[in-house]
DNA sequence: TTCGTCATGTAATGGGTTACATGATTAC
DNA sequence: GTAATCATGTAACCCATTACATGACGAA
């Protein structure tokens, strides 16, 4: 019983959706897709996977296609496990999608959420982004308090690393207010178009969300060649 | 046995080395001075307390100094438990100060870290500013070498997520710079003093490291008061 | 007198890692 | 043939949170 982490559950669900994958793939993804954060260990995700499939939302299929499959059907033979979405599974991805509680707002739970939505509806992506934000000033409230009541006792790197974070805040609400401002600006661009119904059926996230950036290309930095 | 965190044990030693505090002050502090990351909750810094205890770093005093641990002793009356850093303690935390493995590079041990700078020795300081750095230099290197690998395939909002979380990390890349620069400054402007065979008795972290910055007020910000 | 905050604790549970065990496949 | 990497799993532990239980103290 339980085994329910939410945010890795969350993110199976989502990437199994683009395309059915095993266990050891769907790690790498989880830790580059979403990554930069979280690196979750196949002591997890095993686990996890198990129940996923025990709930219904995922089944199990032997490796390629239908040759491999009957090659070495009963002996010792360790077949690659395939995980493919149900409908069931599709569903209830689908509500977890649509859910906006204030989980949905804190750093991870925030970061998972935004990696899929590409799979979101427009106004959820709304809702989510803006939540995020005001989660943040709250934070930037308390920080900026409790540095007001404590700045007098407090030596300079303790002060430095204080502002630092709440700088690292700022930048992020920065960035939020940039990208619902897109978003804003990419509802308002369609407002005028024939019509759109669009609830669900979101497998395209009705496009046109994101700032004109083109050039994330890492410059190729020469000099400093410290790679080991 | 056990109940080992690394990051809370050295910041409890490090918060108590200041000055003796119960647990329920020693929470707070935890949570601002180091703050913004971390929030431990009764449940983890009671027990570690006791092992603290357990350890010999710390001993367990009752409240005010003596008139009102003599004026309630024996019956219900539940007094503060005071808690002081033991000399051994001092030493253990000197110990974990000097230390320079690389656990002390990760984001959080690193925080912990950079919270006690104050009370470590410069070289000490610079040893773990720089590997830091180095720390998310390859960071930095993984992202853009999966990000080369994987670009076509994902999303715009993946992209964008990957690009942020690059960006943060070029950012405190370029923050322990400064660091590192003035470091440096305030070692070379102390070449010429007369001598100093500071190694330990750090009770005084030779100051001079920062970057001048004052000006870190929070601007008033009248308007907007969400404040709960 | 009741409410908020100070203050200390414990048991159950959660969510995750490490280390280990096993074995197939590919590249050299 | 042997090393690296692909691939799946389990058991033991770790760190921390939640929810609960208890109670004092001050202010409205």
């Amino acid at each position: 019983m339980s085994r329910r982490s939410g945010i890795l559950e969350f993110a199976v669900l989502g990437l199994l959706r683009e395309s059915p994958m095993h266990g050891y793939e769907l790690r790498k993804r989880l830790n580059t897709s979403l990554g930069v954060f979280r690196a979750f260990s196949y002591g997890t995700l095993y686990p996890c996977l198990k129940t996923l499939v025990a709930s219904g939302w995922l089944i199990e299929e032997s490796g390629g296609a239908s040759e491999e499959a009957l090659a070495a059907p009963l002996s010792g033979r360790r077949a690659k496990i395939v995980y493919r979405l149900t409908a069931e599974g599709k569903e209830h991805f689908e509500d977890l999608l649509s859910q906006t509680g204030p989980d949905a707002y804190e750093d991870e739970h925030f970061a998972a959420r935004f990696a899929f939505f590409g799979q979101t509806s427009r106004d959820v992506r709304m809702r989510v982004l803006e939540g995020r934000r005001s989660r943040l000033e709250e934070r930037l409230e308390k920080m900026s308090a409790s540095l007001a009541r404590t700045r007098e006792r407090l030596d300079d790197y303790t002060l430095e690393l204080q502002r630092h974070g709440m700088e690292s805040v700022e930048r992020e609400v920065r960035w939020l207010n940039e990208l619902i401002e897109s978003e804003r600006a990419g509802r308002d661009q369609q407002r005028s178009a024939p019509d759109s119904s669009a609830q669900h059926d979101s497998t395209s996230g009705e496009s046109g969300g994101l700032p004109r950036r083109r050039e994330t290309n890492p410059p190729p930095d020469p000099s400093d060649d410290t790679a080991k």
